[in-house]
DNA sequence: AATGAATGAGCCTTCATTCAT
DNA sequence: CATGAATGAAGGCTCATTCAT
């Protein structure tokens, strides 16, 4: 394996190649995402992506491993803007109440503006276990889903709920956002002729009057 | 509009083939029911399906216009056996919250045990709006999935809730259903190290509580 | 599965039917020996030998499962050629050792001339184990390649000599055969300026003088 | 001539550059031959000779012009290491017949612990005529395979043969090895269930006789 | 000398659908 | 009604090679 010594001005360029890399990667799931925004999971092909980020296909084979690996990035950093979205929403300093409504509601709002990255979040519903991500990423985008879901356990916990209980209130209040969210973009939940947000917000007031109510 | 007069024989015999072909139209469902509760939704193709059947892939276009017919048929099926499934799971004389658990339970048990027909339902969410389905097909599964849904609605009304309420208590359990289904399918409940079943009890007993609750 | 009794008509038409797909199965094969010969095994595409059998790519998966699947029935018809030409070499009434020569020289010359099929039959010598080949298709076009040698053996048994040693007669000359092909079509039998054909011919002289001869 | 002058040190510099790039050469070299030998010629792709070299792909275009190239240059150094091992197998004083054996056991073995190295030698005869080496090189190539022949023909001399008739067993044994490794190696020799090491040694015992016999 | 992208052509294969028979 | 071909488009991916830096 050769093995120079290298100058300075060898090191600072190889940092800007790879600042450089860095930049085109982005792009390359910015072109992803509004692929996926328009055409949906299924429909959006390797191709499809290489020609909106202006590359050929094997091109992106230098920025990514596979189609998977595309997948990946663009579900990880789909939480990164969910968990800004999350943080930006609540002070710290404010009334636990206000944070778990605060909380609640820029999580689903996330999901409301941009229903294609729930999709990606669920797309290994689809086949068998195999999803082609790697345990270690697995893990990490979880943690990430996790992380966003957090300041709602603090929340809880705040208002008085033992580290238990907030977090099964936590879990429910998850699956509550995601099936009204599911059922608001399939438009199922117009069969029964009611508004999702609406009906999130009974949710909340039922929990907080859980929460803090009793006494 | 013109009516060719026909003989008895001829009636008959068409009326037999008629029925013939309904059957051979059920053994190509039950081929491609088998086949996505196998493969998934994206693993099967027409031509998957048809060798199940014992068909060559062109034969299925005498009984179905498209791939999407046939999902449009199997999702009407599914709905049908969770009617019946629904019905089944409780006597009408039951007390009403009894009722209500009965039913939510069989729901629940019902796609926890064919996830792939969840998926079905949810398909359309995948791609663009345009999916395939006639509006009038639509909403004709609507309606049967609003059906599957009624028993909770009827005894929560009987339990004491106005009807305007029991509508929003029933399709809020249904997003909360949903919600876990798809969490539980998808493992990301494993996050929160819960389990699906004890958040749906959890779920019922505090709405039970409100229902009857207060007196 | 739809089982139907059919009438004669329809039988024949569909025997008609397996008729003409094996002409056009053959006419595939056809396409691709041209190809392979003009370009190699390592050369031909799949679409370059539907290109030149008139069909798109996608077609030829009517008449074989896989590339790999033309190359075996592309050398089990070779072999087929090949055994018709070794028997066709010789009569049965000749002398002995007249049908040694006969048959070794109509195996050399059918390699000679056709020096693809020899690259065929031997492809699997290039990457790993795994051929691409079913166990039960490799046995049979090993067991048509024995054939095509084996009048040989017997003439050599004809002559005289003990089956055992027909036997390791044989295979060294099919050895020495193969190894004269190679020499001669890759040029590389230049470099000692010979002719394949006249050592082949002092190999078979030397076999002779063993066989039949010191005694 | 335009001579330009230049200093003692730069003329080393340039000498000791050279050098380090015949280093360079040499274990890119060695990489490939490492590849081939796991993943066979056809499986072996630049960017995986690269990486087992420590390069990138463009890199190796410093030192070689192309694939074809490297296979050229691969071949060249494997017939030294051929030749290396045919001269260590026999000293010169030896007995003539001593040598012959001692020389072709040498030869076979090489090919039979490095098939793909065989593999390289013909890789010619798979494409067209055009190779991708110069003539100047497969001269030089076709020089050396024949030096490596040359001590089996210098003993044959030495028992006695002309050196007409020495060439022509030389050639022929050639042939025999060839043939033998190709059978041993694609697994046809099973067919007749035989040992090509056996056979081998058969056809040394024969021409041994033929050399020296008679008288 | 070496990198890291990028190209452009190509690979084998799969698919829903159509249609003459 | 059913077959068996055939289409045409697309799928993900690999490759030797080039080239600005």
């Amino acid at each position: 394996m050769p093995q120079r010594s290298e100058g300075v001005g060898q090191a600072r360029r190889r940092r800007g190649a790879r600042a450089v890399s860095e930049v085109r990667r982005g792009l390359i799931l910015e072109a992803a995402r509004e692929a996926f925004a328009e055409l949906g999971l299924a429909g959006t092909s390797l191709r499809e992506i290489a020609r909106r980020a202006g590359y050929t296909p094997g091109a992106l084979y230098s920025y990514f491993a596979s189609k998977e690996e595309i997948y990946g990035a663009l579900l990880g950093e789909s939480l990164e803007r969910l968990n800004a979205c999350v943080v930006a929403a609540v002070a710290n300093e404010a009334p636990p109440l206000e944070r778990l409504y605060g909380t609640a509601r820029a999580f689903y709002d996330f999901y409301r503006e941009h229903p294609r990255e729930l999709d990606l979040g669920f797309y290994l519903f689809n086949g068998v276990r195999p999803m082609g991500l790697t345990p270690a990423l697995n893990d990490r985008l979880n943690r990430r889903l996790h992380d966003a879901l957090r300041p709602i356990e603090h929340a809880l916990v705040a208002a008085g709920r033992s580290p238990a209980e907030a977090v099964r209130d936590t879990t429910s209040l998850f699956a509550q956002m995601v099936g009204l969210l599911i059922l608001h973009h399939t438009g199922r939940i117009r069969i029964f002729d009611q508004q999702a947000e609406s009906l999130l917000a009974t949710y909340l007031d039922t929990l907080a009057s859980r929460v803090s109510g009793v006494r």
